[in-house]
DNA sequence: TTAGGTAGTCTCG
DNA sequence: CGAGACTACCTAA
């Protein structure tokens, strides 16, 4: 695998169901909505992408970026705490409702909203009893790739 | 398995 | 603005 800025080439060639995982990550909303997710010039792209490659290689290697992503104050809030799990654990979707003075569905909603998944690690989040959603998806490709990164990080 | 409760957001009008 | 209809949910029965 090898990652070439910008991001959504840098999917192209890792292996087959990370592929379109990481297109989603960087291509459409960081590319098309400039304005609305404000990070990508060229110093931080790099970044990200030693960053992905460091990810992949070990789990234990996060995530550090100026990230500015658009949404509410309730959707930064939980998007905040996302950043906060640990690789190799998962929280539900219930216990940051709690930890938030929010409801499980509130927070479901934020993490669907979530424009970057990975970087903002929305996959360490389940259900109580199932394995939850991504990407929007509650089943299909996402939710392959949801349950590969969680055995990439040895939660599953 | 379902029924009802919940909070945030979106869509109409 | 306001009402209603959505959800990557949760708990009790």
């Amino acid at each position: 695998m090898y990652f070439d800025s910008p991001v959504g080439r840098l999917a192209a060639h890792f292996d087959g169901e990370l592929l379109c995982r990481l297109e989603f990550l960087a291509g459409p909303e960081l590319e098309q909505a400039p304005e609305r997710a404000p990070v990508p010039t060229k110093a931080p792209m790099q970044t990200l992408a030693r960053q992905l490659r460091a990810y992949f290689i070990s789990p234990a290697n996060g995530f550090d970026l100026p990230l500015q992503p658009a949404g509410t104050a309730f959707q930064q809030r939980v998007w905040q705490a996302l950043r906060r799990i640990p690789a190799g654990e998962t929280r539900t979707y219930g216990e940051l409702a709690a930890q938030l003075g929010s409801s499980a569905r509130a927070v479901g909603n934020a993490c669907r909203r979530n424009p970057l998944p990975l970087v903002v690690p929305c996959h360490r989040v389940v259900a109580a009893s199932g394995p939850g959603g991504f990407c929007g998806q509650t089943r299909g490709p996402a939710m392959a790739i949801k349950h590969w990164l969680l055995r990439h990080e040895g939660a599953a």
